[in-house]
DNA sequence: GGTAATGTTAGACT
DNA sequence: TAGTCTAACATTAC
């Protein structure tokens, strides 16, 4: 579930939390998450203090003293809980960062296939240098020009590269092509130069109202929140709260959307609206 | 109990 | 060679 909106929210949740307080312990109920040796990760971040955090793309970079950073990636089921003592149990919590108020930061994956790293500086680290220009901060003419390069790539594809737009994945890829009314089976050649203007404003739009409605429910409930179960907090023209459970068209009531395995993912669309 | 799941990557394939 | 696609990863929820 983490992609663009998501990170932002995160992000956010970190800065009212956890800024500039002092870690006392890292611990972790499965090591293999953390790249690296457990010992240098626990020695590069016991006594330091976060500073400031940003989102890039999907990933949440924490900066620490002498521009060293915390980066972390939250993979399909990845979340952040944090709470005011460290007596409370959170459920799949994998690591832990203790502060001296004796707060924690809670890590939490299902599935594990996130991972944290630290790192001396953005450039050195292999995944975020692959990282394309930002979902919110491309310009149009970029966009065309990498629509150019991949004109062969599916539509649904393109949106959800990390190296060509960084922050979008399966669930945002849908809502985006949703609202721009595009077919996901598309190949990007097959989209004219104004549909590919549409597309890029969908993207825009779509993204920064789901950051606003992601970050407005992270302060909600404060702590312990989640993400799943504010399905709802979308507005009902979105397929967000439709996909999985009526089924139904946002844009009409008589259409029925349509389930089908595109790119590689699971994708939810409308025949009739998205030609 | 079988199946699918919101991400990424290595390796296979064309 | 380069672009594109598929399987695998680990675990849970339905």
């Amino acid at each position: 579930m983490p992609e663009l909106p998501e990170l932002a929210a995160f992000s956010a949740y970190v800065k009212t939390h956890c800024l500039h307080k002092t870690i006392t312990d890292v611990t972790t109920s499965d090591s293999k998450v953390i790249h690296g040796a457990l010992s240098a990760f626990k020695k590069g971040l016991i006594g330091k203090q976060f500073s400031h955090t940003e989102r890039m793309g999907k990933y949440l970079v924490i900066d620490l003293p002498d521009d060293k950073k915390l980066a972390m990636h939250f993979g399909l089921t990845g979340s952040l809980v944090y709470t005011k003592n460290d007596a409370e149990s959170v459920r799949f919590s994998v690591v832990q960062f203790i502060f001296k108020d004796g707060s924690v930061l809670h890590w939490t994956s299902i599935r594990k296939f996130g991972k944290l790293w630290l790192l001396g500086s953005l450039q050195e680290d292999k995944f975020l240098k692959k990282l394309g220009p930002d979902a919110l901060k491309i310009s149009l003419a970029e966009f065309l020009s990498a629509a150019e390069k991949n004109k062969s790539k599916n539509c649904k594809a393109f949106l959800m590269d990390q190296a060509i737009i960084a922050g979008i994945g399966n669930e945002y890829s849908d809502e985006i092509l949703f609202q721009a009314g595009i077919d996901p089976h598309h190949a990007m050649k097959d989209l004219s130069k104004n549909t590919l203007t549409i597309l890029y404003k969908e993207m825009h739009t779509v993204l920064t109202y789901a950051c606003t409605v992601r970050i407005k429910s992270i302060k909600k409930n404060k702590e312990n929140f989640s993400m799943e179960k504010d399905r709802d907090a979308f507005k009902a023209s979105y397929l967000q709260a439709h996909r999985h459970v009526d089924m139904v068209c946002p844009k009409n009531k008589n259409h029925k959307l349509k389930k089908s395995t595109i790119a590689g993912r699971t994708s939810y669309y409308c025949p009739e609206d998205q030609i």
